[in-house]
DNA sequence: GATCGTTTAAAACAGTTGTTTGAATTCACT
DNA sequence: AGTGAATTCAAACAACTGTTTTAAACGATC
């Protein structure tokens, strides 16, 4: 094994994921073809068999070393102490981080948006180490909000405890107002102006907004203490 | 041409009509085979040439007749004098009815959420004509609310106007809460327990749910009135 | 320098895709 | 029944897919 050259000879295998990444990421894993795969990586077609066995053998360890590196990179905040709209505000910007930021061109999250409307064999890991950990962490922030918020609530207030299920609409309303700008922004580019979207739809203004609403919401009784049918 | 039979035996067109939703929903335009289609409507696979001209043509129609029908059954609300909050409610609750609704085994929304993914040359005119009326409709009703919430306020706090790109972020923030529900369906399906999701995930508590967090937002100073950089 | 395991190369393979062909069939109308 | 247009059918087409094959090139070790 060569491990001198790093400029831009490198390992077929690394050449190889570095191709794959994009090409899957725009035309989902059905679409994209190892031809493409390859040619854009330089190597031959049997390079996929020889290296990762199959097409989903590449696909899978793609997805192993994007995820780790989306980790790395934008990490979950374990802030336990602190005040809970300060994590709030982090868990957040980290979410939109995640989904937005285009290191490379966008296509990391890209990859993970598609595994959602087409999953494949790999889904199921990718919810269960790459989304629980940041869900449930927003889950245990939001909990905490409402706690905090009731405790300072009047005494004649405080009669009705708010419901589990209420904390896991409140995080599913955070996370979809997030994702939403990943997975529909095809529309998004064609609804909203092109100045308005360079000017407004930054990380940091979605971010705001979006903590902003939650803490309206975890401070609204109409949300924390949901009425019987009206 | 035959017009005399309404009972199974129907128009080869329709039949291949009627066969193509649920494929085209659920494997994607390209993924989903002529055959595939053309065996679940019991037809020769030369009936979509003839009929159409070619799989595009049969998705153009498809798409075509499920717009209509959805803007049919879940029609944009346009209850334009009556209480913002109660028109609020209404345009959430339409939303949540044509992304949820399950009238045949919900894949009708699903089409137009793969559309948002992987778009195809019908793409702009499911926004223009299908998303663009009821976000309009959406950005009115939260720009009234917040109209009318500043005029109760005391004088003092109207000093700055909420911007425009406040409401649009607050229109899209609504939408993505909505859309989530269908786009994560396959992640929430893991994340949330199945008792929770049959007692608590129907279309009327999440429509309730963000309607209250969006009127909580509304009345929020921190959302209508953005701070500058902290 | 010969040798053996590792890696790459071009070509072919078997399967599936959307589409087309040309004959057979159906149908309304005389 | 006969006619002519509209429709359906089985079959084949050309293009593209992931994968495999077989040989060639490489690289370290003796």
């Amino acid at each position: 094994m060569s491990e001198s050259q790093c400029q831009t000879e490198l390992d077929t295998r690394t050449r190889l994921l570095e191709a794959a990444g994009p090409v899957f990421a725009a035309r989902g894993y059905d679409r994209a073809t190892v031809r493409e795969i390859c040619t854009s990586a330089g190597v031959n077609i049997a390079s996929v068999g020889y290296h990762f066995g199959d097409k989903l053998g590449l696909y899978r360890e793609l997805i192993r070393e994007t995820r780790e590196a989306r980790e790395r990179q934008f990490p979950t905040p374990n802030t336990a102490g602190g005040d809970p709209a300060v994590t709030l505000a982090r868990i957040v910007r980290t979410l939109m981080s995640r989904i937005l930021s285009a290191d490379h061109s966008g296509w990391e999250s890209q990859l993970f948006m598609r595994e959602m409307q087409s999953p494949t064999p790999v889904f199921e890991d990718i919810v269960e180490q790459y989304f629980r950990p940041i869900y449930e962490r927003l889950v245990q922030t939001i909990a905490a909000l409402i706690e905090l918020e009731q405790q300072t609530d009047t005494p004649t207030d405080t009669a009705t405890k708010t419901p589990d299920h209420v904390v896991e609409h409140l995080a599913l309303t955070v996370i979809g107002a997030c994702v939403h700008h990943k997975v529909g922004a095809g529309a998004i580019e064609i609804l909203i102006s092109p100045e308005r979207r360079k000017n407004h739809f930054d990380i940091d203004s979605l971010s705001r907004h979006i903590t902003a609403v939650t803490l309206a919401a975890v401070r609204s009784n109409d949300v924390t203490r949901p009425a019987i049918q009206p």
